[in-house]
RNA sequence: GGGGCGUUAACUCAGUGGUAGAGUGCCAUCUUCACACGGUGGAAGUCACUAGUUCAAAUCUAGUACGCCCCACCA
């Protein structure tokens, strides 16, 4: 027997390990059962669980569960990402704590530690996924930097080589100057920002007249090569071809003709070239072939480039001097305020320098082309549609992805340089303290890239070779992750099994950083798109609609809601965090079961939506829950000592009852069962989970427990001589639903669907878990449309009863002595008769009688009209009469407007001839029906006068 | 500049051509034998605004307002 109430904690403990002891997470890559897989989006090795996760668990979980009670070869694959910079910053800030730099320890010895921080802390996400409930099959767990990956890393970057889709170049990149490494154009965050346009005066050589430039960024000019204006700007038409002197600079630098550069509309219409420290003018300087001159160094500091009083200083202290010096000499004609979007590290916040640097470039117009024809064909669905625009939108403006980060945690580049062949290149910058010397690769250096490290320069036949320094970009590897974590490269049981996957479920906002990229790299390496299906979820946002960030105090912390917290016990950083939940809840939280929250979270993430969690939702969620624990002790106390239990342990299907020897109302229940499991099933396939959801809960909660369970007891407590066959009928029919429904729901919250499961009388070679039990099929021959409009009358009785003792106020102890159901039809008064005994006691009547519609009324009594069912119910003082005429006076207010608005509509000659006939006969009944319930009140509102 | 999304009850959200639904909250009432994490009854919305298409629009089209996101940026 159950507990009295559902105590999440108490049920979630036991069923996750018991379903590791039994290796049901396994999948058997040898299994004849066609494969149904998803690989995990490997969360950041260092990452704490989060809301995000919790979102995508659950969905992956959810389509998991149902593929492999649906009878596929089930595999889950989970996994970690090394997150190269967000790792490193991480590890880097530890070390500062004791005084110590990566510098001083050197790279080999820097790495033991992160691997060593890696070992105590990595497994923390891993392990928070189990509480979800997430079915993985752990024993393939892999990390992007282990053995085997790293291989497939090498192996890819080689083969892109040796095919000419990866390079060496200089460009000009985006460079973090605090993180000291180069940044993708992904990596960079745009915002708009206040700052200032400086308008500087440039003045014309041997002349008077100046150009007056507008910019934001002052400090750069000391790298300006030219000013460009319009070609048809006439102000400065003349200008064109002659020198202007370069303010604080003993240089004179020329005008330019760019019409693609200078817009005559802007600032001044005439705009100053750094053709090294801006991506705009390094286009230009191509177009006019200007020389770079680099000013700003590594460091974000100038350099030796500039003159003598501004070396060594920062840009911003830089800007202010040059700013103040040219005011001085008068150059500065005025500053006005601009609000631009300058970019920024999405890691360290820092303003990007663009600097002018050697690095590893990958073609991506090449691979793109079939990652996008992929999607076009139909091969790759994205789910919702909509972001496939947005996927080809990128994908055909796509750039080179430069791949190359100056880190030491992650895959370091396999290539290596021949100390002799590439002398003069190769520059070791060492400074007083360090470890390791800065080594900069110029890019005129000959790389030899190969798997393992070449044992002689395949020029010269020199030993003397040394490894590039840099490591790959972390999504380099994660691109790879669908065939890399089967066994790619070589040719495995698993990766011809399981690839390619099904499903990829991910949040949009990485569409580009790694969806894309999986794309590419999975057609080209593995000649077939990575997964069939691409299903976006939603971000979750707090209940306002905000992104959640510690900053801003309105995290939710998932493991806060599964296990209730009180503020008192969590850690300060933690609870500033989360400073908005307990503004909202300063008793603090219940704990509401990582079932609630899947359930909440499935119900709350419809398709192309952001989540707003509100924890209140969560809370109705874990009720209803509760609402099944509750019905389930139900069904236990009911079957309990009967041979309900013996024929459901010959198997569910020993539950096999004759459809015809079943009550109406157990025929309905049935009914009510097919469609729900048929909507379910269908709504799963459609990705529509939230609409899953709904129905398990609408059918469990308003058919099961409303009305059957309700129903159920008029036939259990029945203690009339006969009554034992309908009662075991009625016993079977409740397990059997429920059984059913468990099933259903397991997917959605699996511990207590497993624990109650559990909990039943099991069959001989019954399943030994839910969780690898039959997904519910569908039986058509359950649907039985008469037993369903039985049931919608003997509701609709009822509920016009309560109507009327709720408006009434009559009490619920206090019976109602006796009531006339008025109706001709005899199959209705049938159904009346064979429900007398649901009747009495659902509405609380004493004794009712079943007539005609034209016998004679009691003078005094309320009146309401259910399924064409007159129910007449005698006052005698129960019932104040000035209440009951208001009453009536509602509801005829309510039938008089209605058939007014039908009756507009049937007199519109259009609406009669091209509407759907079907619907034309709609109305015509309805008015039909509420004129006649409508004369019955009216009949009955005289009575009372 | 380009693209996308949203605007439905007090709050958080479903719905998507045929007269509006849920959860929470609110009001009334009830602790009887699954459940007060509950039962029963009730109140609550010109479905942002304006046009158009249609017999019929919350639902389709166009525009307006407000909010949000992505991409590309003019110094």
């Amino acid at each position: 027997m159950l507990e009295k109430s559902y105590m999440p904690g108490q049920v979630e403990g036991r069923w996750y390990e018991f379903w590791m002891q039994r290796g049901l997470f396994k999948a058997d890559e040898h299994s004849e059962k066609p494969p149904f897989c998803i690989v995990i989006p490997p969360p950041n090795v260092t990452g704490k669980l989060h809301m995000g996760h919790a979102l995508f668990v659950t969905i992956q979980d959810l389509l998991i569960r149902f593929k492999r009670m649906q009878g596929y070869e089930a595999l889950w694959l989970p996994g970690s990402d090394h997150a190269g910079i967000a790792t490193q910053v991480m590890v880097e800030r530890a070390l500062a704590q004791e005084g110590k730099s990566r510098l001083e320890l050197g790279r080999e010895e820097f790495l033991r530690h992160v691997w060593a921080w890696k070992e105590e802390k990595g497994g923390s996400i891993i392990e928070q996924l189990k509480l979800l409930g997430a079915s993985c099959d752990w024993e393939r767990e892999r990390f992007t930097m282990d053995a085997g990956l790293s291989r497939a890393v090498a192996e890819a970057f080689v083969r892109l080589y040796e095919e000419g889709l990866i390079y060496r170049d200089e460009r000009l990149v985006n460079w973090d100057p605090v993180a000291q490494t180069v940044l993708s154009d992904l990596e960079i965050d745009q915002n708009l920002e206040e700052g200032n346009l400086w308008h500087i005066k440039y003045v014309l050589e041997g002349s008077e007249e100046a150009i007056v430039i507008a910019t934001t960024r002052p400090e750069t000019l000391f790298g300006d090569m030219a000013v460009a204006v319009h070609p048809d700007d006439e102000r400065y038409k003349h200008m064109i071809g002659r020198r202007v002197a370069l303010p604080l600079c003993d240089r004179y630098i020329p005008v330019i003709a760019d019409g693609e550069l200078a817009q005559p509309e802007f600032g001044t219409g005439a705009v100053k070239v750094t053709p090294a420290h801006d991506f705009n003018d390094f286009e230009c300087g191509k177009r006019h072939d200007l020389p770079r001159l680099q000013v700003i160094d590594l460091y974000a500091r100038m350099n030796d480039n500039v003159p003598e009083p501004y070396r060594g200083l920062t840009r911003e202290q830089a800007r202010e001097k040059a700013v103040a010096d040219l005011e001085e000499l008068g150059l500065l004609l005025s500053v006005t305020p601009h609000s631009y979007a300058p970019s920024r590290s999405q890691r360290s916040g820092v303003m990007v320098e663009p600097l002018l640097l050697p690095q590893w470039w990958v073609n991506a117009g090449v691979l793109a082309k079939p990652a996008i024809e992929a999607v076009q064909s139909g091969k790759t669905r994205m789910i919702p549609k909509l972001w496939e625009k947005t996927y080809f939108n990128w994908m055909h403006n796509i750039r080179d992805w430069c791949i190359s980060r100056q880190l030491w945690w992650g895959h370091q580049i396999p290539a290596w340089y021949c100390e002799d062949c590439s002398q003069g290149h190769i520059h070791r910058i060492h400074k007083e303290g360090e470890h390791d010397a800065d080594l900069r690769v110029d890019a005129e250096a000959k790389p030899i890239v190969s798997r393992e490290r070449p044992e002689a320069c395949p020029s010269c036949g020199g030993a003397n070779l040394t490894r590039d320094p840099d490591v790959l970009d972390t999504w380099f590897s994660s691109g790879l992750w669908p065939f890399s974590t089967l066994g790619w490269p070589d040719d495995t049981a698993s990766l011809r099994k399981f690839y390619p996957t099904q499903v990829m479920e991910t949040a949009a906002d990485i569409i580009f950083f790694w969806v894309a990229r999986m794309m590419m790299f999975g057609i080209h390496f593995m000649g077939e798109t990575p997964f069939k299906d691409v299903y976006f979820h939603a971000l979750v946002r707090d209940k306002h609609g905000q992104k959640m960030s510690k900053t801003k105090g309105n995290v939710i912390d998932p493991l806060l809601l599964i296990y209730g917290c009180r503020p008192e016990d969590v850690p300060e950083d933690e609870r500033l965090a989360s400073m908005q939940l307990f503004d909202d809840y300063p008793e603090g939280v219940d704990a509401q079961g990582a079932d609630a929250l899947r359930f909440s979270l499935t119900m709350l993430a419809a398709q192309g939506r952001d989540v707003r969690l509100d924890i209140r939702r969560i809370e109705g969620y874990r009720a209803f829950l509760n609402k099944l624990w509750q019905a389930s002790r139900f069904v236990f106390m009911n079957i309990e000592g009967h041979e309900t239990r013996a024929k459901l342990s010959q198997g569910v299907e020993g539950l096999c009852f004759a459809l015809d020897g079943l009550s109406f109302i157990d025929a309905w229940i049935l009914d009510a069962l097919e469609t729900c499991v048929v909507e379910v099933t269908r709504h799963l396939e459609e990705f529509s989970f939230n609409d899953a959801a709904q129905c398990i809960y609408e059918f469990l909660w308003n058919s099961y427990c409303d009305w059957y369970i309700e129903l159920a007891k008029t036939v259990l407590y029945d203690k009339s001589e006969g009554a034992e066959k309908a009662q075991e009928s009625t016993r079977c029919v409740l397990l059997y639903v429920l059984e059913t429904v468990l099933r259903l729901l397991h997917p959605f919250a699996p511990f207590i669907t497993e624990e109650i499961w559990q909990a039943l009388p099991k069959a001989e070679g019954a399943p030994e878990s839910i969780m690898i039990a039959p997904w519910p099929e569908s039986v058509p021959e359950r649907l039985n449309a008469k037993a369903r409009a039985q049931t919608q009358t003997l509701i609709a009785i009822v509920a016009a009863v309560r109507q009327i003792r709720g408006e009434a106020n009559i009490s619920p102890s206090k019976a109602i002595p006796s009531a006339i159901f008025l109706i001709d039809d005899a199959e209705k008064q049938a159904i009346l008769r064979e429900t007398a005994a649901a009747i009495r006691s659902l509405a609380k009547i004493e004794d009712f009688d079943i007539a005609a519609s034209d016998v004679e009324k009691p003078k005094a009594c309320a009146v309401a009209v259910a399924d064409g069912i007159e129910v007449v119910i005698p006052l005698a003082g129960l019932i104040d009469i000035d209440e009951e005429l208001a009453r009536l006076d509602k509801n005829i207010a309510k039938l008089k407007k209605d058939i007014e608005s039908s009756t507009k509509k049937l007199s519109n000659p259009n609406f009669v001839q091209r509407a759907k006939p079907e619907v034309v006969a709609t109305e015509r009944e309805r008015v039909e029906r509420h004129t006649l319930e409508l004369e019955k009140l009216q009949e009955a509102k005289e009575r009372l006068l």
